[in-house]
DNA sequence: GACGAAAATTGCGTGCGCGCAAGTTTGCGT
DNA sequence: ACGCAAACTTGCGCGCACGCAATTTTCGTC
């Protein structure tokens, strides 16, 4: 269900990946304003209206094409961690692992998106899209640690009714949701402020010189350390 | 600054009530999808473009007339308690306090946002605008608990040029955004689950079968207390 | 290999968001 | 009281987002 077999998912990004590379060469060449929906999709070879099939908005193509599927990795990369590790240190990591080096060869773009307000907004909610997949693997972590308490209701799972008082396995995974949502949210600011402020552009020509993206989300998720610590106790 | 003088900013107020509650009220006589921004416009006595001065969605003026100022009242109450209770307590209480009776006369316009997707969205998407009041309060009492072990360094404010590393008072202020990010993604949660599940609508004509928004808003915040706690040490 | 169902693409039409450049109102200083 | 500057409103125009229904493409099955 997941892996929908093979050739049409195939062309489906491939599609998704000419489109968003042609929004942001030509948003290079000609300046982002300067730049029709119109003109994405002959670039990429499909009508307009396919165009939105894949991107809900013009920004969201050309910042897809330094994003790419970066957020949803982050939940890979968690879940790619043995279950020993701390889960803050897990969660962490497997952040700045899939933030470091954030497009040294887009350089130019990103100075481009840091100086459009509208792209710059869509760079900064880009993290966003880490929610959910995040959630699950906050889940599965702290599903797993509590396994070795319990090996009685394994299998009891969605669709049944519910009406009230959750049950153990539905707090779970409300935390998770939640945790999940403070760091997407934590991520965010920390963007933010990589960003944000142009300010003194230095001498060199540096793209940004806020300090490094890296330390950036570190010191952005501290705050949130004992939270995580917290939950899988 | 902050209050610009009286009678203009009145006005502004009068205007955007005036349109929020147009929207929402022609939306219920007629269903939403049934409402163009024209007569929204029309039935506040402004052009259309201004209209769009005021929302920058017709999503966002309907759900307004629900929502009002709610999540900038959160931060004043915050503010309000005493620098003595727990930051954590501060925030939830009121938050949970801003939530609750959400809009019991509202109820019918709660069951028709709830139902309409591009509405729910919106709804649930609006605690976002709580984060940067909030985490100007939190800040406020984050620096206030400082204050009785260093009154040295009280007036270094903005403006200054530091190009790297931040100052105490700098650390503080990404904490407290940070935290004000998660808490409003926490809230955003609780009413995603609040309104999420039209599930079996119950034998009732209760408006949403959820359980009930201060319990899901204490549940949601719950995962996030060991941060707040950490913070004002 | 061919068929039928599911999925993706496309054209069309409609309403909306917003930049821009007037015109109009408000409020402040003197 | 008067006038000027700043704030707000408005009309216009341009793309863009998206629902809908028809068309083409893909894929499991026989």
């Amino acid at each position: 269900m997941a892996r929908r077999t093979g050739l049409r998912e195939q062309k489906k990004q491939a599609t998704r990946k000419a489109l968003r590379e042609a929004a942001l060469r030509l948003a290079l060449e000609r300046g982002p304003d300067n730049v029709r929906v119109d003109d994405i999709a002959e670039a990429a070879g499909v009508s307009p209206r396919t165009y939105n099939n894949y991107f809900a908005s013009r920004e969201q193509a050309i910042v897809a094409a330094v994003t790419a599927e970066r957020e949803s990795r982050v939940a890979e990369a968690v879940a790619a961690r043995p279950p020993s590790v701390r889960l803050a240190d897990a969660v962490i990591d497997a952040i700045v692992e899939q933030y470091t080096d954030p497009g040294e060869e887009h350089a130019a773009a990103l100075l481009m998106i840091t100086t459009r307000p509208a792209l710059r907004e869509a760079f900064v909610d880009a993290p966003a899209s880490m929610e959910l997949p995040l959630a699950a693997a906050i889940a599965a972590r702290l599903a797993a640690r509590r396994e070795g308490g319990e090996a009685a209701d394994a299998a009891r799972d969605s669709g049944a009714d519910r009406d009230d008082a959750g049950s153990d396995d539905d707090d779970r995974e409300h935390t998770a949701r939640v945790l999940a949502a403070a760091v997407a949210a934590a991520v965010r600011v920390a963007i933010d402020r990589w960003v944000g402020r142009p300010g003194a552009a230095s001498a060199s020509g540096l793209v940004v010189p806020s300090g490094s993206l890296p330390g950036l989300l570190r010191a952005s998720l501290a705050p949130l350390v004992p939270a995580l610590d917290a939950a899988e106790r």
